[in-house]
DNA sequence: CGCGTCGCTAAGCGCTTGCTCAGCAACGCG
DNA sequence: CGCGTTGCTGAGCAAGCGCTTAGCGACGCG
């Protein structure tokens, strides 16, 4: 199987959720041709035509373009939401679980790049109803992580003076990695979200027990 | 003088060397509308609108409306360089530059959040031709941080396994503010200096001076 | 005054957009 | 077989898009 093959596969299970087949093709053209052109820049005649049907067979399956970009939004943000949730609950200690936490939440925007484009810089698109709807679930994930933070500094782990300013600019890091990532790049998005991992235990004054510490 | 007045001063200085008169409108009321609405949804009668001119206006100053696209970003991508390259070159330690360059590219991001958001996240809407000569300039600001961060490693200042990969993950940090950056926010730009400045020293183990050293 | 120039507007052209609608082939069920 | 249902297409509508063009008032200059 190739590279492109595989690739496919793998955005086609990530949408295992969505039925039936031609629902789901659709999500996937939209994803794809929001991440390269943006939302605006996108016609519905373009996605119909990746998804291989034509326009009007779109409206059969959603009511609006702007309904793809929520069903998107909505499955992206509840899977980055379990992501951070899974560290966040996982056992450990602080400095365990901030690192599980932004090595896998990294590693999901890299890998998922083209989705995670969609979902963290295109948001402004959503209706006003769907906005905030979205907006609750990105709270949520900032809440565990900054729980995360703040456990780690309460026990004496870290040594972080502003909690919501770290907590900010931890996910503020990890979420760019879907602007700037490619697959072609240098770099797997395992490494990036090993070192980024790294990175963040140094923000919070985490020590550090490997080669550096 | 009303807040609203002061950052409208503000942002008329921004475009100070713009003219005549009307080309500044021009390109100060369009930075407004592509930040907030995105280069592809919006239209070249709302920038005329805000503007204060009838559509067919804009066409005397400009050829189209991806030139004002390219203007603007030229123009704030110059700034950047320059704010970036004014740390690089000045004196003193590899700690005091890289905060110095943090503190000052983090601030103006979060200051000119408004310009900052269209050259950061609206650059695929340029030409190609255009796109190649900015990402020019992208290159240029990215050389001087690795530099400094390279001097900071082999002079023993700093602790960095990966100088590319720490380098792109303090630029990203930076730029990322112009994403979540509003005024009314909780955080002024002088504190988000600050608070990065901090931060990035405590990534690349700088030794920190101040009441967590 | 006469006349060209400059900055601008009202009107609108050609095209594309999101979306609709009538109709058609395939299928399941009695 | 008859017949409704499902998933889709070809054609196209109203609206809005970027951009153009003809022309107008204010001004500087001789």
């Amino acid at each position: 199987m190739g590279a492109a093959a595989e690739r496919a596969k793998a955005e086609n299970e990530e949408w295992a959720g969505v039925t039936p087949d031609a629902a789901r093709r659709l999500v996937g053209a939209a994803v794809q041709a929001f991440a390269e052109r943006g939302y605006h820049a996108t016609t519905t005649r373009d996605i119909a035509g990746r998804a291989g049907m034509s326009p009007a067979a779109l409206y059969i399956h959603y009511k609006t373009k702007e309904e793809l970009l929520y069903r998107i939004s909505g499955i992206g943000h509840e899977k980055a939401l379990r992501i951070m949730g899974a560290a966040a609950e996982a056992g450990g200690t602080a400095t365990e679980r901030l690192a599980d936490a932004v090595r896998t939440f990294a590693r999901w925007h890299a890998e998922h790049h083209t989705t995670a484009r969609v979902i963290q810089y295109e948001l402004q698109a959503l209706s006003t109803e769907h906005y905030a709807e979205i907006t609750g679930l990105r709270r949520r994930t900032d809440r565990l992580l900054r729980g995360i933070i703040q456990d780690g500094a309460d026990g004496g782990e870290f040594l972080v003076d502003d909690v919501p300013g770290t907590t900010l600019a931890v996910l503020s890091l990890c979420v760019d990695v879907a602007r700037w990532f490619t697959a072609d790049g240098p770099r797997t998005p395992d490494e990036v979200g090993a070192l980024y991992a790294d990175l963040v235990l140094r923000m919070v004054g985490a020590r550090v027990t490997d080669k550096n510490g």
